[in-house]
DNA sequence: GGTTAGGTTTAG
């Protein structure tokens, strides 16, 4: 309250008074004795200083440079509080304005300032100049042994001390009046509840409860009946204390003021009180993370805050992690990436692990406060349930605490010593972030943007009812969107559109063939020749190992060669019932030999698996080279998601009735997660009221071709060639284009530092007389 | 020492 003191030596009517200034000193500033000689300091007080009377010292004021002047009329010992720390108490009041009601003030004194103005001003004698009262006996709790009331002796009009578990409360929210309030259920072991309804303008002023089964130390509240029932609500000196429930964890207060004591004797209160909880109350189960929650469900969230961005009036958004992944599809609220308050680096870096929370009305007010980076737990908050029209298929959740403090909605703020936020913090830093990171996935994968916009008039089409080139595979029942009005509109959805194909990317179609791995969402670049033929040479380099011949499961060849160098080539051939297969039926895993001889090899036999020779058992070669050639197609491994197991695992497979030889059999056996051959590429569609850039993600189903056979077949590219050709063409002029029937699906990705919707076509083919 | 809220889900 006030910032620094001066004692001064009174000589008129042997009490001591003491100057109570506010001006810039430090706490630590040592007490000065000042001599008083016919009412004024013998040593004049700096010129800045002025004197105000006690109805100045308010909050809220400023007392920079402002001092008191007042006589002790009354000290207490020094005494030391719970913590440790010294206290002091003293009475002042200003003689010269002794008229006011207000003239004297209590003052606490702590630490070191306590105890040198004890030594001054105490000297083994006092004056008391006024009779004591009953409130300053009560305002001064250091000297008092405090008794508590169990909650079945409460009675109406009564101000007491009271213990309690705490059954339910609502976090404090802000009132619509000046106060922020909280509503909090005790029960004790007589049980008895007593619902406390409590407002201080100073949120820390309030309990600081985080859980159902925390327990409360109550001083002077008040207790008075409402609608025939007892409540308890806040009266001036309230004060509290917040303990964990939990049997057997550390007894540490979360005090409401900086001024409290705690006794031995109330830790076996605590205890106990903490012990009749855990069995009488319905304390709820573990806690629920992102992971773990389901559609419909309301529960309590403990997060950190990353991001957070102010909607409209009534909603703001909060972007909160747990470290899982949300097992569902989670909404992602579409919002500029300018007002978005956070790191965009690591919003971004941890956009597959956060979830979007709207909060509505009056929350709205206290989340702005947030600080982004702190700790909350979010009350109540609602999973709801939600699909895109039509669409009962495809399901999302949607998280909302909703406007209302019903059930204790609402949120606040965890202080890091809080152990679940050291437990939570401690899981965040064990995130593997790679695992979630996606390099490039494809829900954000990006072909260049084309700068080059086209106004509507330009590109202006009238409708007309020509056949598509593309149909629909599904969906038939949804009706047709302009462009226009899908992109003012939110995502998720889907829909159905009719629309021309302006341009595509890439222009090479070779370039549009991806890797995919379904598992880590990445895609990537199909490795060409001359990385196989490296990886080939630099495994020639081990020669076969004859220890590894002539197995069980495999027979071996073996022979050397001059050409294109000196190298030992090995040939295994895999044994199907203890015979070795007709070479159209027969797996083989080769040792030393080049790409040439390799895709030779692979004319004749079923499957060929390059090797190398190991001290115990052969092993795959790095995961750049295709784990297992079959034909013209060369299957790869994603390298992050593999791993890779010793050969041997094949035994296995061998030993089945009819081994099929699947590629997802071998890659399932080996420890090999398959990379799939995907067409990507990226549409411009117009229709006359929009344009609007879809991405195609395709296996085979839109050309009716495999993407994992098109590399390797000239017919293959000359006809995919020709479909785009007849889907759109630089040459023609987009009146003369052809109408493609697409279902297209939206949904919101952050890249870098913005966020924006994306489009996916999907569930389209390529009409069959245009192929 | 005045108001606020006084437990029981929004409906976005």
């Amino acid at each position: 309250m006030l910032g620094a003191w001066r004692g001064l030596r009174s000589e008129a009517g042997g009490a001591r008074a003491l100057r109570v200034g506010a001006a810039a000193d430090k706490a630590a500033m040592p007490i000065h004795m000042l001599k008083i000689i016919s009412g004024a300091p013998e040593t004049a007080l700096p010129s800045h200083l002025q004197r105000v009377d006690s109805k100045y010292l308010q909050l809220g004021c400023d007392h920079a440079n402002k001092y008191f002047k007042g006589t002790v009329t009354l000290s207490y010992p020094l005494i030391k509080l719970g913590n440790g720390t010294d206290s002091f108490k003293i009475t002042l009041q200003d003689m010269e304005n002794s008229c006011s009601r207000t003239s004297s003030i209590n003052i606490l004194l702590l630490g070191k300032m306590a105890k040198d103005c004890a030594k001054v001003v105490h000297q083994g004698i006092y004056t008391k100049s006024s009779p004591i009262t009953a409130s300053e006996i009560a305002s001064t709790p250091v000297a008092l042994k405090y008794t508590y009331t169990p909650l079945n002796h409460l009675t109406g009009g009564t101000t007491v001390n009271l213990y309690g578990v705490v059954k339910f409360f609502k976090p404090p929210y802000i009132s619509k009046g000046t106060d922020y309030c909280s509503v909090v259920t005790l029960v004790d072991q007589s049980n008895v509840k007593l619902t406390c309804t409590l407002f201080n303008g100073n949120l820390d002023a309030l309990p600081k409860i985080y859980k159902i089964g925390d327990i409360v130390r109550f001083h002077r509240i008040k207790i008075r009946e409402y609608n025939g029932q007892i409540q308890g609500v806040t009266s001036i000196g309230f004060a509290s204390l917040t303990f964990d429930g939990t049997p057997g964890a550390a007894i540490i207060p979360r005090a409401s003021s900086k001024l409290y004591t705690f006794t031995d004797e109330e830790q076996k209160t605590i205890e106990e009180l903490r012990v009749w909880g855990s069995s009488n109350l319905s304390i709820s189960g573990p806690a629920v993370k992102l992971s773990g929650v389901q559609p419909k469900l309301y529960f309590d969230l403990t997060c950190q805050l990353i991001g957070k961005a102010e909607m409209d009036g009534s909603s703001f958004l909060l972007k909160v992690w747990d470290g899982t992944k949300c097992s569902y599809q989670s909404w992602k609220v579409p919002v500029e990436s300018r007002d978005l308050e956070g790191d965009k680096v690591l919003i971004h870096k941890l956009r597959n692990l956060t979830v979007d929370i709207l909060v509505y009305d009056n929350h709205v007010q206290l989340a702005k406060s947030l600080k982004v980076g702190s700790f909350l737990r979010i009350y109540s908050l609602h999973a709801k349930q939600a699909c895109p029209e039509n669409q009962a298929d495809v399901l999302y959740i949607e998280f909302h605490l909703h406007g209302g403090t019903g059930y204790g909605r609402g949120f606040g703020v965890l202080p890091e010593s809080n152990p679940d936020v050291k437990e939570l913090k401690s899981f965040l830093d064990s995130v593997d972030l790679t695992e979630h990171q996606n390099v490039e996935t494809v829900s954000s994968m990006e072909l260049d943007s084309t700068s080059d916009s086209v106004s509507n008039s330009e590109v202006y089409l009238e409708r007309c009812q020509q056949l598509s080139v593309t149909v629909l595979t599904d969906h038939q029942d949804l009706n047709e969107t302009a462009l226009n009005t899908i992109l003012n509109n939110p995502a998720p959805q889907q829909y159905r559109i009719r629309a021309k194909l302006r341009t595509f990317k890439p222009q090479k179609l070779y370039q549009s063939i991806k890797l995919y791995c379904s598992k880590c969402n990445s895609l990537q670049e199909v490795p060409d020749g001359d990385d196989f033929d490296f990886i080939l040479q630099d495994s020639a380099a081990t020669l076969p190992n004859p220890e590894l011949h002539n197995k069980l499961w495999y027979d071996s060849a073996v022979w050397n060669t001059e050409h294109p160098k000196q190298r030992t080539i090995a040939v295994h051939f895999v044994k199907h019932n203890e015979m070795v297969q007709e070479p159209g039926n027969c797996l083989i895993m080769v040792e030393g030999g080049t790409q040439k001889e390799i895709m030779k090899l692979t004319r004749r036999f079923k499957g060929v698996i390059p090797v190398r020779s190991m001290q115990e058992d052969l092993e795959l070669l790095d995961l750049s080279a295709p784990f297992l050639l079959q034909g013209k197609i060369r299957h790869y491994g994603c390298k992050q998601c593999s791993k890779p197991k010793t050969i041997k695992s094949l035994h296995f497979l061998s030993e089945e009735e009819h081994p099929s030889w699947e590629p997802s059999e071998v890659a399932q056996i080996l420890g090999i997660k398959p990379l799939q051959y995907a067409f990507v590429m990226e549409f411009t569609l117009v229709d006359g009221t929009g344009e609007l850039n879809a991405y195609l993600f395709d296996y085979e189903k839109f050309f009716q071709i495999p993407a994992c056979e098109v590399l390797s077949s000239d017919l293959l590219q000359k006809k995919m060639e020709a479909t785009m050709n007849s889907l759109s063409s630089p040459k023609r002029k987009i009146d003369d284009l052809p109408w493609l029937e697409c279902v297209i699906r939206s949904y919101t990705v952050r890249d870098g530092t913005e966020q924006r919707v994306c489009y996916q076509i999907f569930d389209t083919t390529v009409a069959e007389d245009v192929v």
